[in-house]
DNA sequence: CGCGAACGAACGATCGTTCGTATGTTTGGG
DNA sequence: CCCAAACATACGAACGATCGTTCGTTCGCG
């Protein structure tokens, strides 16, 4: 009845299909408000639909936060992959990864930031298998740092440690850097490699 | 009537006020679960209560989560204001910073998780308040580092942005580090600080 | 004609919070 | 020194709101 203009003009619409539009607005508020904060009725609204119409397209919220998580880890885990089967030396691959994992970070930066703050909002056994592929991509930097280490490009250190730390610091670096274009991308890449590699200290410095 | 019990055991028990450790277990619930995904009958059931109780000792739900994140905001700007004082060279100041920052890390991970993560549920004027706070002392380091550009101790490069990638790193390594003695933070302390002065290259490699 | 996708109504559960009340403790005046 | 009034703190009941979700139905498109 009342709903004839609604669906003669949004139904047909949309060419890029109202699921994807949804996950996108899901995205947005999970990021923003937090999962547990944001209320299914809410995101029907933003995506001019009624609540209950919105297990026409996701079976439950949960699916919704799944495949945000679940769509991210995929990407990094594949990026990785693809990496470290590449003949380059070590720390080249280590460049290529940041740089990568930088792309992938700003490609969808609220995508990145569900997928960093709201996975534990997961329930088993999703959650386990998240954490897996999490391991999985934290273990595929450590390992560029061990072997950084056993070549003597690298200082001795705890890989995994370093894995962590430098995963964290491009994954927080999302929130206070300004979207770069793939040349800023690419700078910021640099930027990142170098701190890492040499610090912030002037080259003129003696280390301790 | 059935409360005589609690009443004489635990009313007159506790030293430490009842207040205290409601507060206690409401930082680690939202710590471990959320802000939003906490419930005021579940914090009230961990403290041994029901939950119109905990009204006696805070007026809300948001007094509690206001309570923790400017709690811990303001023992980072007071100690940063100290070490700011100092009479060392710049380079010890950082040092010192990054070792009493790490010292309040870890004297409290949950609250700490708390003040990183779930300081966004405050709602005004508390939530201007508290990014002002957090702003005062990002510029805290960015300053250390602008100082130490502008001595030749630093390499050039922007000041805010590396003090809050130092911060981010910090503040993230609760997580991937397990609780150090007072020997063990020191050390922990050292590695951040050689970490962020040298980087991760061996000596022997040349910088770009 | 059937199927995907929308709707309004409504379900039971749970949310933060308020209320009136009971009870133990503290305290001050006779 | 004792008793009563005031206070602190706990309780059960319950409020209105909102939660995620289900249901039966409608309706346009292929």
């Amino acid at each position: 009845m009342k709903s004839d203009l609604l669906a003669a003009t949004q139904a047909t619409a949309p060419p890029s299909s109202r699921r994807a539009l949804i996950a996108g607005f899901a995205t947005e508020l999970f990021h923003r408000k937090g999962y547990a904060a944001t209320s299914m009725r809410e995101l029907a609204s933003v995506s001019g639909i009624e609540a209950p119409s919105l297990y026409n397209h996701f079976s439950s919220k949960e699916t919704l936060l799944h495949e945000i998580c679940f769509g991210m880890a995929d990407a990094f885990v594949s990026t990785a992959r693809r990496i470290a089967a590449m003949d380059l030396p070590v720390e080249d691959r280590l460049a290529r990864a940041i740089e990568e994992h930088l792309r992938l970070l700003f490609s969808d930066r609220e995508a990145v930031g569900v997928f960093v703050n709201e996975w534990r909002h997961l329930s088993e056994p999703s959650l386990q298998t998240f954490k897996s592929l999490r391991s999985d991509y934290e273990q595929f930097f450590a390992g560029l740092f061990q072997e950084g280490m056993h070549k003597g490009v690298f200082r001795q250190g705890d890989p995994l440690w370093l894995g962590r730390q430098l995963l964290l610091l491009m994954n927080g670096s999302v929130h206070s850097t300004a979207r770069p274009d793939s040349e800023a991308l690419a700078d910021l890449g640099r930027r990142f490699y170098s701190l890492w590699m040499h610090g912030v200290a002037s080259p003129t410095t003696q280390p301790d």
